[in-house]
DNA sequence: CTGAATCCCTGCCGATACTG
DNA sequence: CAGTATCGGCAGGGATTCAG
């Protein structure tokens, strides 16, 4: 956990409720930032999923990975897991109604960058044009 | 670039504009769930500051992660930086409309915390409670 | 089929020191 | 004041192997 952070923002003052905020919201970012979650999400979004589908439906990632990023979902409720027990297994995965939201949330982002997409282009572009990086 | 992710879905058919969409969302995403992007983007909300402002403000940065941050943030034309020929030098960072527009999207987010922290807090401590780890 | 365990490499980020 | 340069730790994540 960043303790450096929180000690930081306590010894200015600031309410501890809030920090607690402060720092479950870099979490969440943390989470939507890494690199497979968003897309796990995505992929469940329009139905229940067994591991293998998800992995086969998710381009690149690794099972280790896929396995890491269910765990941390599953762990916030934001997805369920659910076990059969036969042979050979079968594992099922849903999105919760708080994961659903969540990816609402993020949704808020995927809109931003369809509408400003050609904008951060061209600035980047832009960019590198006047500032050349020898 | 992540050249991996892109490859798989254009060996599945998926349309070149619409790649070029994800790889960019992911892009952003993992911008704004960097360590401090979003620190500095809310502290540079109530208007611009310093580069030594921004420094005080935002609890716990190094300056080397200041700088890299704000440049990026330039880069994409999220921040404007402005360079006032004096001694000492000042320089001030300003968000642009398009980083006060993205930064409204983030907050979608910020919201989503707020509504649900409670919820997550309590799924996790369950889930700590049912599966022990030894 | 659904993972967990191990190895290893890469890149992020903090600390420190130096420059215009 | 506003950065850049350099070094080093360490955590994210890929490939592979093992297990239930």
């Amino acid at each position: 956990m960043d303790t450096t952070l929180r000690s930081d923002l306590a010894a200015r003052g600031v309410a501890p409720e809030c920090i607690e905020t402060i720092d479950l919201v870099r979490d969440v970012l943390a989470r939507v930032g890494d690199k497979w979650t968003v897309l796990v999400i995505a992929a469940l979004a329009s139905g229940p999923l067994r591991f293998t589908a998800l992995h086969e439906q998710v381009a690149g990632i690794s099972q280790r990975m896929l396995s890491q990023t269910l765990r941390l979902l599953t762990k916030d409720g934001l997805v369920t897991r659910t076990a059969y027990a036969e042979i050979p297994p079968r594992v099922e995965y849903t999105l919760t109604p708080l994961g659903r939201s969540l990816s609402n949330a993020v949704d808020g982002i995927v809109h931003w960058v369809q509408e400003h997409q050609a904008e951060v282009v061209q600035n980047r572009t832009k960019f590198e044009a006047t500032h050349p990086r020898p």
